[in-house]
DNA sequence: TCAATAATGTACCAATTGGTACAGATAGCG
DNA sequence: CGCTATCTGTACCAATTGGTACATTATTGA
């Protein structure tokens, strides 16, 4: 039989999509197997936990990627306008300017929470506060950066709601707009 | 047999509960005769198209709490200030102060979107619409109010998914608190 | 080359899905 | 009372759900 896949990390993404654009009620088998290409031989070969693996998998996927290339370098020393400014554009990156949807928002407002919770409030409340320690590294008082910090993490969620309700990506762009002009107002 | 509900409407509510919990897939009809305590009968007699009419009827019947005690006093002449706070108030009721989730939100990040699609964007732009046309009473420009009210819309969403997400509600609150105060800033 | 391991397709499973059919029961009304 | 329209429980349906079992095939390292 056909070889098909090398890697187990080189179908989490295609997972990931899946899982965004269904929910993780929504995501079958079907539609797993439809979108990776593989048997449900191979995906319970990789996936001896069946889909609670495949998307607890993708959630630390997703944690590992937003920890590197958002997290980290809003925490490391250098300067912190500009590690916003990065972290404003990568997050613009990653959800394709607004036409992608966070599956961490879209299982934490599903009965998924309940199962994935831990790794859902991780998610975002090291975005929150590693933002909040830029802020308070840019120098602003800890209580005000925590305030916009939290501010903007809910901004850039609800922008992404806003944007595919009215299927206006702009939506999403004209918010991180905000957030960069605002985010460090004041100093 | 014994006779438990007298209107289609006394329905409406817990058929809202169970989509806002499980989203429009994930609420079975299992889920729906459990919480509504009415059998396949009389689910088919009142919806005799099933799922999609009961969603349907749900996002009527929130559209039109909306547009009464939300969009309507937002656009009435009268102090619109005063008419912000209101609505800020309403919106804290009505989402339990951050406990509740947003049901056309929900709607808008599943694939359900594509088949109430109408629905959940003229939710959405009447809100901000009618919040931008009471800040341009309020004697913002035009460009100023509409930027205000997307932010304002979009920044509810984005709380009642991160205080979901970290389960504290309290998050909701805070967001509803920056924007009394940012709403009407700098008159 | 050849065994061991990794990967894969297929057939199968019980449970659940949304939905239909329909025979009863109930309630309101004359 | 009795008639009619409304309501409701039950049995049933094909399709799909997530998951298992297993024989077969590739790949790899010795």
């Amino acid at each position: 039989m056909a070889r098909t896949v090398a890697e187990r990390a080189d179908i989490l993404p295609l997972l990931g999509e899946v899982f965004r654009e269904h929910g993780y009620e929504g995501a079958s088998l079907a539609h797993i197997t439809a979108r990776t290409g593989l048997g449900k031989g191979s995906l319970y070969h990789f996936f001896p936990g069946g889909k609670e693996e495949m998307a607890a998998a993708v959630l630390a996927e997703i944690d590992g990627w937003f920890e590197v290339n958002v997290y980290a370098p809003l925490r490391a020393d250098g300067d912190p306008a500009a590690a916003v400014r990065d972290m404003l554009a990568r997050t613009d990156a990653y959800f394709r300017s607004g036409r992608r949807v966070c599956l961490v928002g879209v299982f934490a407002l599903g009965e998924v929470r309940d199962r994935f919770g831990a790794a859902v409030a991780s998610y975002f409340a090291r975005w929150r506060d590693a933002l909040a320690a830029a802020l308070t590294r840019a120098g602003f008082p800890s209580a005000q950066a925590d305030d916009r910090a939290e501010e903007a993490v809910l901004a850039i969620q609800g922008a992404l709601v806003l944007a595919r309700a009215l299927d206006d990506p702009a939506v999403f762009g004209r918010a991180l707009e905000r957030l960069g002009q605002r985010l460090l107002d004041g100093l």
